[in-house]
DNA sequence: GATGAATGAGCCTTCATTCAT
DNA sequence: CATGAATGAAGGCTCATTCAT
């Protein structure tokens, strides 16, 4: 799940750990990860690679850059991870659970990841987000969620939904859940998580599915 | 001087907008919502608020106390307005509706305590989310839900389903949404933001109920 | 001739020596002039006002532009130095000498504004030289040259030759001198460079009163 | 390796112009040139060479050694030039004029070497203006200038002043010119700067040879 | 000779915090 | 309470110099 997938180019990924570059990427996705970027600090970024910090200057010109280097690497990583994963056929409920089960290795731990979208999400109008959602466009999950649904109330087994709304349901109590977890493990007192996320998945799509289904009437 | 106000800006306070303390609050809400704690600046906030610096140390002692002490003040406001707005009876729609009004309300624009949320939720471990936790709680939403849910159960007209996992699925629908709307409103390509969100009540209020509904066999 | 010449703004002149402002100016002026604005380090001049290094940002925002507040107000403090030193009436002979004199007074040491213009006047199309000539233009005391010149052509003791040129030429005898007298002085041997100074001031003027001379035909 | 060659810019050396340091040389001379030697950047002097960085310290091994023979290699080419152009014989206008020449085309343009000497000015106590006043000294021009002089005076028609002080009077008038030219033409409003070059030399012989020239009484 | 990568010291600037008034 | 000035500790970035290949 984690291997490297070394690019040729400069988009060096995740795990490249032996190229300055990567080790750098690597080092400042833990560091942005754990302090967001006003409060990332290119000493500690340096220290974590194992490197000077000038190297990190001659590499990637400033610390801001670095982080939206860092993103465009890690992006790529993740669209890559996705196609893999995303099961594009089977029925409805193969590809809702395959779906999930991306979102769930994505954000299950407290990855860098899930803290810097998190924090970049608080900036709407910032162009990261604007990356971000063109990567995730490209990644066809949404566009097979959509076309899995409107299968389904082409052939009649569904009720015919707002589509996008639908889609936008199912994203949300998959990956919004994991965002607002630890607010809501708290409040509803949940205290094997573990187990709370294996049930869910069942739980969202159960509910997904039978909200979305025809009824005889 | 504890009083729940409203500030010249779009900031919600429970201090007296026109003593200091009260203009410091409402100045840090504006520069924590749109830099987080690390890129928040105390000589903004002293701009912002028409004071000198140090007297945001005379009446906070630090940048992070402040921090602390905006974010009290703050959700101290929410607890009222939620307690005030949610309807506790009625038919299960209405209080769904009501819930869901709560929250539209609360996210719907690019506030600053939505940033500020999203921020802290990238620190799960955070002490900050434990006090929003607890003021959430005291808040009841959660065990209104609940309840709601159960007597649904046990009259017979919702199936028996693990109810946490309905409360978590019907908040990750509303509150989830509006926290990643920047992302799926660009893939999904929603244009009339507006529409999509009025509509979204029905359709979150709907796909719950039916997904709940109990069936006949 | 180095007095307290306070303005009420902020044009504090070079010995204001209780002010910050004014401390931090004259250690610039020291440092600027010893090591040019590139090789300055702010450091040093924090060290020598006294103050801390953070206090030259407050009271001037960057290095570059304490550079251009020290020059602005030495030049303010030269420009009212040379207009009290500048008789504006008597004789040629005694004009002239009077010129002479402020300009000896201003390059005869090794003083922090004669490297500062030199290395200005490397840089020949710098806005600092535009300064400079402003307020060298404002001083009058080209003006002053060329009329007692006309004055003299007028009447009939002098030659009519190209006004300008005798006053660069004037001026180029005089200042020029100091600029290049590191580098004469050698080639020609001068060891005595108070004498040869001194000698200096009616070579001068015997050269270019002669220069200058109508003839008898 | 030694001749001396033309290199494609405005620069004219000492060193071969394709070996490694000739271009070294070459684009050191623009570079301190233009920033001066603290401003001076080396990363720069290696691009516009077009090697790599670490060459310049194989051949040069240190920033200020490649200063220093940067300014060698210049003046040794200058000591050539003045050689050749240098009349020295002839009557005492056609050498005043040729010296004259010698000088304008030095520093007619912003040349390089202007810069690099009003900085090294800067520094009266620098070695690098001793070895630029040896090199003048060998070049014998001031010699040429005294002794063209004492003739002048031993056969009657030029008056018996201090020869240093004329010769220093001299050059001034000549090299200070151009020197502080930058202020004189903005302070005199000389637009046609061509012009009241091509007419100076004939101002500075004419005031010059008048100023000197013996009186019938 | 030639190069890309690496380094350590240092530089300009900023910032949270405090002090004197 | 309120302010302008002051401070020390970084923080981001640069630069002369060196190393491995």
């Amino acid at each position: 799940m984690n291997e490297v997938i070394n690019s040729n180019n400069n988009t060096l990924l995740t795990t490249d750990k032996d190229s300055s570059k990567g080790r750098i990427i690597s080092a400042a996705l833990d560091e942005f990860g754990q302090y967001g970027l006003a409060g990332a600090r290119v000493d500690r970024i340096a220290k974590k690679s194992g490197l000077n910090k000038a190297m990190i200057y001659y590499h990637f010109h400033s610390k801001e850059n670095l982080y939206r280097e860092m993103i465009k690497s890690f992006f790529t990583y993740i669209t890559g991870e996705i196609g893999q994963s995303l099961k594009t056929s089977g029925t409805a409920a193969e590809v809702l659970s395959s779906v999930i089960d991306v979102y769930t290795q994505l954000f299950l731990k407290d990855t860098p990841i899930r803290s810097i979208l998190l924090r970049e999400l608080a900036n709407p109008k910032g162009e990261i987000l604007k990356q971000i959602a063109g990567v995730l466009t490209e990644s066809k999950v949404s566009i097979e969620l959509r076309s899995l649904i409107e299968e389904g109330v082409d052939k009649g087994y569904l009720r015919s939904v707002d589509i996008r709304q639908a889609v936008v349901s199912f994203l949300a109590m998959n990956i919004g859940y994991f965002i607002i977890s630890p607010i809501t493990d708290r409040v509803l007192q949940i205290e094997d998580r573990e187990k709370f996320i294996k049930e869910r998945k069942e739980a969202v799509m159960d509910l997904f599915l039978n909200g979305m289904k025809a009824r005889e009437k």
